[in-house]
RNA sequence: AACCCGGUAGUGUAAUUGGUAGCACAACAGAUUUUGGUUCUGUUAGUUCAGGUUCAAGUCCUGGCCGGGUUACCA
């Protein structure tokens, strides 16, 4: 039944590697390759690709190579090699010693195009970056020859050994591949190969001024590295006749591209050019803010490495571009808390109830069940006296008909404590409520009544006397709509859709003492309010908790209706 | 009017490769509940269109429509 239901869900990538299996292509080795460029963070999209290539690797009894895509080392950084590696290793993968980069090969590469221009399938131009684009024509007209197509190997080879030794200034030479200026695929035009670069790389320093493209590099790298299926996204698809081509002329191992279908969440943006312009523009507080989709900043708004892959599963690998539904990642973390966050009790919106009836110097203390979904986690003691915080939205003065909580001569729960009824609404001059009068049976210690009767609301408290201060972030949606590109006036940009309210900042709110030493990472339910986690501001003097996601509130969908 | 890719409930996906259109989330209704949480039950809702092949088409063929990508010395 399982191996059945496994059959059922395979999606087209691992189809295709099962046939490969049965058919013994690649005698039955499967090996992936992870590479990204270190010009940025990593966000949530590339864990659904870390999540495929490690994930196939693992199922297939294959391997997976970390490469860095390193040829333009005008963006690049170290920096973010760093970071890469620590995301992709807190997600819960592993490269071994499987640790590549494309500059490693750039010995090799440079070979190769000799070898290229040898056989007369490469060539040095000597065009000015315009005049090539003009030269390449439009998709529906095509491209003319550059007048040095027909350089000799000799004037070629001794062109692009004098670019390789620093001969020329950026932009005087390229290298292109000789393929047809007529191609119904532009890429196929004569596709530059290694363009001039005086710059220093993060890798090789000065040891090279030109440097090879992307599609140039590519499959080599992955032919290098003996990969048999190179999985990428669906915007390479157009690239794939060249990556053939390069492997077929060069008589290399020749892996096979296969393109899926990259992540997009609603309410975010997912590409590196917008985030990094997010944050240096100031909108965000950095890579790592918990509204951004970077696995940085998800790991700082609390989300689990279990969570993230659960998504990951979940959204399916597929050929046509999809948007899948922020909820779908909200209900994944909520999954995970679910089973394994402790609850406490917490207060947001603070307002003092006093238990006329119960001594002023009286304290008790009270079991509070650490987690319902999780026997083992045990129980806890919360303290108990005269005065209380409550939630705000918990009371209401003059309640509408399914509103069960607290109301003027309503009795409800106090969780784990005792029943009380409001006996009266103490206001301020303005009609501002600032107290709440309540009895206290003292009869139902615990929860329950003796005699049995029931009442409709359960409300989460915090003993004044006792609680502790803490600010409290409040996270929503980075972006006000579903999807950003989509503005009202064509003079506005994605930029005009985000969510003014994407932060709320709590300076004070009333924590049970049990959290006073909570560290930072810490994961918690706040009982009917949400998940939090403690924030790495945090400090024994000045608690910092992030909202990582709310709780389903069926009662606000009903309020909104 | 170029080339490549795609189109299955609101969303994301599956359909043993031509044989009963299923799953998850969302929505809605109900049960349970010391979290209006969790859990459980039920309901609504789908093959882009037109032809063709076939006993039988989401699946194959032809054409239309719609969407995405491609005119970087980025990846």
């Amino acid at each position: 039944m399982t191996e059945n239901e496994n059959a059922e869900s395979r999606d087209f990538v691992r189809q295709i590697i099962d046939e490969d299996q049965k058919t013994g292509k690649w005698d039955g080795r499967v090996h992936t390759r992870f590479p990204p460029e270190p010009n940025g963070y990593l966000h949530i999209g590339h864990a659904k690709s870390i999540c495929l290539n490690f994930g196939i690797a693992e199922e297939f009894d294959g391997r997976t190579n970390l490469r860095f895509d390193d040829t333009n080392p005008e963006k690049e950084d170290t920096e973010y090699v760093e970071s890469i590696k620590e995301d992709i290793r807190w997600l819960g993968f592993d490269w071994q010693d499987r640790l590549f980069f494309a500059s490693d090969y750039f010995g090799q590469l440079y070979e190769w195009a000799e070898q290229l221009i040898r056989n007369d399938k490469a060539y040095v131009c000597s065009l000015p970056l315009d005049e090539i684009r003009a030269g390449r024509g439009t998709p529906s007209s095509a491209g003319t020859n550059s007048p040095h197509r027909d350089r000799t190997v000799d004037e070629n080879l001794d062109l692009f050994r004098r670019m390789k030794a620093g001969e020329f200034p950026e932009g005087a030479h390229v290298l292109r591949a000789k393929i047809d200026m007529a191609h119904p695929h532009m890429l196929l035009r004569d596709p530059i190969m290694y363009r001039i670069r005086h710059v220093e790389h993060h890798r090789t320093g000065s040891e090279w001024c030109i440097y090879p493209t992307y599609d140039y590099t590519h499959g080599q790298s992955d032919a290098l590295e003996g990969i048999t299926h190179s999985i990428c996204t669906l915007e390479f698809e157009n690239h794939r006749p060249l990556y053939d081509w390069y492997c077929e002329t060069l008589g290399i191992h020749h892996p096979q591209q296969i393109e899926f279908n990259r992540l997009n969440l609603t309410y975010t943006v997912m590409s590196k050019r917008r985030l990094l312009e997010l944050v240096n523009e100031g909108h965000v507080g950095g890579w790592d803010d918990p509204r951004m989709p970077t696995l940085r900043g998800l790991r700082r708004r609390g989300y689990t490495p279990a969570a993230i892959r659960n998504l990951c599963t979940h959204v399916g690998v597929t050929k046509h571009n999809a948007v899948a539904d922020m909820v779908l990642l909200e209900n994944s973390i909520r999954e995970d808390l679910n089973r394994t966050a402790p609850r406490r009790m917490a207060v947001l919106n603070p307002i003092k109830v006093v238990l006329t009836n119960y001594p002023e110097d009286q304290e008790d203390l009270l079991d509070a069940v650490n987690n319902p979904e999780d026997e083992g986690a045990g129980t806890r003691s919360v303290p108990f006296s005269r005065e209380l915080w409550i939630e705000r939205d918990d009371f209401m003065e003059d309640p509408p008909k399914k509103f069960f909580r607290l109301a003027p001569g309503r009795e409800v729960r106090l969780r784990y404590a005792y029943f009380i009824r409001c006996e009266e609404v103490i206001k301020d001059e303005d009609g501002n409520i600032t107290e709440l009068h309540c009895t206290v049976d003292p009869d139902t210690r615990g929860g329950n009544a003796p005699d049995g009767r029931k009442v409709k609301a359960t409300l989460h408290w915090v003993s004044a006397r006792h609680a502790v201060p803490a600010e409290v972030r409040l996270y929503d949606h980075l972006f006000a709509v579903e999807d950003p590109d989509e503005v009202e006036e064509e003079s506005k940009d994605w930029k005009s859709n985000l969510n003014p309210d994407s932060l709320h900042v709590v300076e004070t709110a009333w924590l049970e003492p049990s959290l006073s030493d909570s560290q930072s990472g810490e994961r918690y339910q706040f009982e009917r309010l949400g998940y939090f986690c403690v924030d790495a501001d945090s400090s024994n003097d000045q608690l910092v908790f992030n909202r990582t996601v709310t709780l389903r509130d069926s009662w606000a969908r009903a309020r909104r209706k």
